[in-house]
DNA sequence: TCAATTCAACCTGTCCGACAGGTTTTATCG
DNA sequence: CGATAAAACCTGTCGGACAGGTTGAATTGA
């Protein structure tokens, strides 16, 4: 069987190395190849699309940036694992040339949120509501140190994102987790006091409780509370 | 001032074309580029970063790909407007190699087109309140031609996450396009009868009607019952 | 016969030089 | 001063080269 399938044009774009995308990732297609195959090497694409190696290489790497496939040195391209990588750049490239501003983020946070709150209550399972919680329980342990308590913030939402059991929540949440840890540090120093702090924290572990419990209602309701006190805080500060 | 920041190493994978990546996206930050300011040239950065001009080109290719930058032959690299193309190799890749199913798909689309409807009732400028009306009203007249029923409703949903004004959702909505072109006439062969279909295009008129009477919760309500019936009938056609 | 070892073939990462066009800037001319 | 022509610049593609890393096959030894 050809390497490549028979409408390689697809991706065409007047240039060699789309064409080339085209032909990998319908290599991928054609052949039904899943995460770990391996992809046909430089050369051998090279002769099969009659051009360059540097074509080629282009082309890989262009995936690889994308994180579609795994590129190793001596070895073979594979085909990857789903990752945000590429979204995350995306995202980050929108809000550092002012073309998403954070209360955009925040709204496709809180929607995209409410939705993974309340599938992790249906469909967790005993392990995944205890890391979930206990995420929650080291923000409040290590709360003198905002680093910490960030990065347990970061785990927690993303945890949930897993147990909620769609891949694509899971990209989506760890998307945003760049621009978040740029932004999070402010909404932190913008609550006016530890109390509201321990506050924040406390919603936290209600909403661990509340997926551990199975009541998607209340994990729902309880995360769109979180985003709403943050933007509050974040609004406060002067982000708006 | 240097082309390349000082913490060019954050995006370091141990090969230079990562390196390389990070270098022009820190000189984007650092000199606040936005869409169509025009980065240095191959040459440039090669000799900046004393890598090869090789190194260079598969990292602007690699952006380019993730329409992070635009290439133009003889031109220079410009920064990109934000684009779906990244997210939408990304879904279908994910799709294609089983790591990602139908269902999950709709359970995303519905989530973010239920909050897109919303503030698109919220939002929307009259013009574009009728530009989706006239999509959802294509739809009816062309009901022989299922392509072009396809194609305007595709362009129906965009719209509305168009009107939604945040880039971020029209992004998400867009990326699920390529995908959703295959899996909509399935969708639409498996509705038991032209009045189902019939039933399908009245919601979108509805919807619309909704947008354009400024009714969030009407226009929200009806977005759930589309997808609610659209998983229906795919449920039916066996996909699942 | 079989397992361990060695080696040849293969593969990727990077570099260099070259040339065909397309684009921008500069200099020249009317 | 404005139009035009030339020079400088720039990207797309090609070919070749070489340093390592990887793989699988042949060889060797038990």
């Amino acid at each position: 069987m050809s390497v490549v399938s028979v409408d390689e044009e697809q991706f065409a774009g007047g240039n060699l190395v789309s064409t080339a995308i085209g032909a990998i990732t319908q290599h991928i297609r054609a052949n039904e190849l899943g995460p770990g195959d391996r992809l046909p090497s430089e050369a051998t694409l090279s002769k099969e699309l009659s051009v360059s190696r540097s074509v080629v290489r282009e082309a890989f790497r262009s995936l690889a940036t994308m994180r579609l496939i795994d590129l190793n040195v001596g070895k073979r391209a594979t085909v990857a694992q789903l990752d945000h990588g590429a979204m995350s750049l995306m995202i980050e490239h929108g809000v550092h040339t002012a073309q998403i501003n954070i209360n955009q983020v925040y709204d496709v946070r809180r929607t995209i949120e409410m939705r993974t709150s309340t599938l992790a209550a249906l469909r967790r399972t005993d392990a995944e509501a205890r890391i979930i919680l206990g995420h929650a329980k080291a923000m409040e342990t290590n709360f003198d140190d905002a680093d910490k308590v960030m990065e347990s913030d970061l785990a927690f939402h993303l945890e949930i994102a897993r147990a909620s059991k769609n891949p694509i929540f899971s990209i989506i949440v760890g998307a945003f987790q760049g621009v978040s840890r740029q932004t999070w540090p402010i909404g932190w120093r913008s609550r006016a006091s530890d109390a509201e702090r321990h506050a924040m924290n406390r919603i936290h572990i209600e909403l661990a409780e509340a997926i551990l419990a199975g009541d998607p209602q209340a994990a729902s309701q309880l995360m769109a509370r979180h985003f709403d006190e943050s933007a509050k805080a974040l609004l406060a500060a002067g982000i708006a």
